[in-house]
RNA sequence: GGGUAGGUGCCCGAGUGGCUAAAGGGGGCAGACUGUAAAUCUGCUGGCUUACGUCUACGAAGGUUCGAAUCCUUCCCUGCCCA
């Protein structure tokens, strides 16, 4: 990591949530009011391509205050938490970014790692993964279960999770590590955990009033394009992009794919979006659950009134960190 | 009007006498999560009951049988074909 000293006096605020619930919108009014800047941490917005389906900042907002880290990985490079860290410290390390610094997207993985840190281990190596890839199909998962469980009598790993299974073996046979030792080294050392004063806050509601809200943006992903958004990747060959799996664009892809021809389709379409982006909120409530230290507060324009008054308080105190617990 | 296929749990759909509260999938609910994470994976999902159990359920009503979603009769409804 390079050095941080520019940062030592910098404010780092995350808005963080589940998908359509307002964050960006709340955090380019704040960030605009205090001359901040808006770094991203959403995992789809990262990428060059995919700004319709994934309601990233279009350029007019970008153009109201310093947006960092949106559209700028391009396919067929997939992006991992480990690089999007890479990305973000050399980005505030290199650049002096304006004023206080909203940190501004639901993908809690990414929020955890940047949080937190990541284990000091080996990112995956395409040849290893390959190989244990080809392993687990030979072989299958039971083998690498029977494996596993053989070092690590403790993982909480499910036979049927091969994307964790095959992750933890490659672990265990590159630096002989298992989950269990990773996991209570962390907790000990937290080497890795953000270095700077920060405040989290987010912004959730309930089922019934995110649903309206994810209706709309639904629409307006349609109606805005996200079907050539869509298509223009298959057609260009990346139809395993993983990105193209995520909420809106797989159910577009599946409708190229399928049911393109019948004119009923559009409307499943539409129903098949909602329901997935609503899944996806319900995965990124749960998520955010177990956070203790955010500051919640729901979209209600008296909420985010309220939400503005603590960053402010935030702001202008002295205090290095301030978290729920610190009220 | 005639013929024909069919009506199954929130939805789709399997089941054609007992092992059926009924496969499987979807949806819903709850959860896990350290380099794919908007991904991946797990559990639950008719009512009452802690449980044993019991009640209600396979279009409706009758019937056959020790026993029916499954067999028979009539009726209702839906799709398709012929008039």
């Amino acid at each position: 990591m390079a050095e941080l000293t520019d940062n030592k006096d910098k404010k780092f605020i995350f808005v963080i949530g589940p998908t359509a619930i307002g964050k960006s919108q709340w955090a380019l009014q704040q960030a605009i009011k205090y001359q901040g800047s808006i770094v991203n941490i959403d995992s789809v917005q990262l990428y060059q391509g995919l700004e319709i389906g994934s309601a990233a900042p279009t350029a007019a907002e970008k153009k109201q205050a310093p947006h960092y880290l949106y559209s700028y990985v391009k396919a067929p490079q997939e992006m991992t938490a480990g690089v999007y860290l890479r990305d973000f410290y050399n980005l505030i390390t290199s650049e002096n970014l304006k004023g206080p610094v909203f940190i501004v997207g639901g993908t809690g993985f990414y929020i955890q790692a940047l949080e937190k840190g990541m284990y000091d281990v080996a990112p995956g190596d395409a040849k290893v993964r390959k190989q244990i890839e080809d392993d687990l199909k030979a072989n299958g998962a039971d083998s690498f279960f029977t494996e596993l469980s053989a070092a690590d009598p403790l993982h909480e790993i499910h036979i049927n999770d091969h994307y964790r299974l095959a992750r933890a073996i490659e672990i265990l046979r590159t630096s002989g590590a298992t989950p269990t030792q990773l996991k209570a080294k962390a907790v000990l050392q937290n080497a890795n955990a953000f270095p700077y004063p920060y405040l989290k806050l987010g912004f959730t509601d309930s089922k019934e009033a995110l649903l309206p809200r994810v209706q709309k943006r639904t629409r307006f992903i349609l109606d805005s394009g996200i079907i050539d958004e869509t298509k223009s990747f298959l057609e260009k060959g990346f139809a395993n992009w993983s990105p193209l799996a995520s909420v809106g664009y797989r159910e577009v892809a599946n409708y190229l794919i399928h049911n393109n021809s019948r004119a009923a389709g559009h409307e499943s379409l539409f129903e098949s979006i909602v329901t997935s982006t609503m899944q996806l909120i319900k995965k990124q409530k749960t998520w955010f659950q177990r956070d203790q230290a955010t500051l919640w507060f729901e979209s209600s324009a008296n909420d985010q009134l309220e939400a503005a008054a603590r960053l402010d308080l935030y702001l202008t105190s002295v205090d290095q960190n301030v978290t729920a617990k610190g009220y």
